[in-house]
DNA sequence: TTTGACTCTGCCCAAGGGGCAGGGCCCAGG
DNA sequence: CCTGGGCCCTGCCCCTTGGGCAGAGTCAAA
């Protein structure tokens, strides 16, 4: 059981930092290799890695680091800080876990109301045609914690827009899903309001024209639009237009009609809100 | 942009279902080839999946626990488990997940602390000779959120199964860690109490000799021992066998010399040991 | 010099998909 | 009846963070 320490120099060997730090030799060399701890020595010839004895230290962080769960490349992100500002980015990694976190939470106790019963509220799902609208937009890719930052700062952003110009705008703002929003699909999002006239799209926004549709949606208040329960909503417009013989033909919206602090819980807050138009098995039946 | 829903009949098609129930094409094929949501008919010429319309709650399911984070072998085990029950099959499954966060925060306040500097507390190491001794042991793989059950169980059980046989034995107990215990290593850790005599080893447990060694050890608080700040300790006795030309010959242990309901947050708990020999090097220059 | 411990590279594997290629299928319109 | 476009199939390689193994080369103590 000899397990010759090497540490006689200045050097050690990969096995030695291994026992040291609580980091398997596949991991140190995956560290050399993505360059997050190289050895101080390679030699030439035989591939073998030394490392240096205070390597040791940094070893040992970017194992605590991965205890953490934290991504390599975040952990590379931690290293590349100046020393003293290495714990802020920890605490900010950790804002970001506890935020998940948090919203898995309200899945979990959603789930469970669902689960046993006491979830399916009813959505009451209608249609409606919109006409063609000139619309203001800004338009991001934003992840589910950056979405309530984003939509407060740009929906009184593109009314606000629309006032400076003195153009005659809508009352209500939509926002356009074009993707999924989550821990993991990042959208596009995008922040409408509609006018009427001439304008210069400011910087960072952009005007383009929102085509005539019609749009099956639903009401719901402040208390339903709280993820997960958002999604029961979606669900009901979307299950109406597959029983309706209505096909999807745009990405879904949610229109804001109401000042977010003017309305309580349970009025009436926004519509989830899905473009449709008749399958063409139906058309085709009709044209018959 | 045709989306033909296919939802006239019975059944719907893969794409149908992907759109109800946000799961990708590729993750549904995955659930049915893992047998999670199998399709309720499958063409055998073309090979087209073809689902019933129920089987739409049920893939909007999944992707709730997906976004969980559970894994598909765990989502298979609420699937499969009595409608009944699947509400607690999920607590349970968050209450692991409380657990990890839990030792993670800890980990996290202790990074803060290391980082800005307020960290490295000394260990006073010295070493000591173990003579050879029978004990009793129980041997578990385990993992950290269930270690400490396993000491509690087990720490007064082998002394209480050495008192039923009426033998002679130590008053202290200590606990071998043959492999780490963390969120994905689990062990094996052990149980030792040293007696003296002839017994016949419970169910569950063994009887076996310790061999003689030579141990460098660093006594530590009860606050102390707790998750991350232990690491420290294993490291300070780590370092001081590095630093005086000793090899580790046996895997660590913690050695409990006083019962834990009697003893302060800041006293003297238990020794942190690693059995220890001079290094080859060290014993040629001594022949020498 | 031998021998045993150590180290190297390279390959396959895991979960939970994403993305693409190459090909087959289905159905509405002409 | 044919065609075109949308849909679906399988199969392959990719990601991340390593674990495990094979086969070969190296180091150091005896």
């Amino acid at each position: 059981m000899s397990q010759a320490n090497s540490a006689t120099s200045e050097f050690m060997t990969i096995g030695s930092l291994s026992r040291q730090s609580r980091l398997s030799l596949k991991a140190l060399r995956l560290y050399h290799e993505l360059g997050l701890l190289r050895p101080a020595e390679v030699d030439d010839s035989t591939g073998y890695r030394y490392y240096r004895l205070d390597q040791v230290r940094l070893a040992r962080l970017i194992g605590l680091l991965r205890q953490l769960g934290m991504p390599l490349d975040r952990i590379r992100e931690v290293l590349e800080a100046p020393e003293a500002q290495r714990a802020e980015e920890i605490r900010s990694y950790w804002r970001e876990v506890e935020g998940s976190m948090a919203v898995r939470l309200r899945l979990v106790s959603y789930l469970e109301s669902y689960l046993e019963g006491r979830g399916d509220e009813m959505y009451e799902v209608h249609t409606r045609q919109v006409p063609e609208q000139k619309v203001l937009t800004v338009k991001r890719n934003v992840r589910q914690p950056e979405l309530v930052g984003f939509l407060m700062e740009w929906m009184p952003g593109v009314a606000a827009a629309l006032d400076a110009t003195g153009v005659k705008h809508a009352t209500h703002t939509f926002v356009v899903y074009y993707g999924e929003v989550n821990q993991d699909s990042d959208g596009p999002v995008e922040v409408c309001m509609a006018f009427e006239g001439e304008i210069v799209a400011p910087e960072g926004t952009q005007v383009r024209i929102e085509p005539a549709h019609t749009e099956a949606y639903a009401t719901i208040s402040k208390r339903q639009i709280e993820f997960p329960r958002i999604l029961e909503a979606y669900d009901a417009v979307h299950d109406y237009a597959e029983t309706h013989d209505l096909e999807v033909t745009a990405p879904p919206r949610e229109v804001y009609f109401v000042d977010i602090n003017a309305v309580g819980p349970d009025d009436p807050f926004v519509d989830i809100a899905w473009p449709v138009a008749p399958t063409r098995a139906l058309v085709a039946t009709q044209t018959v």
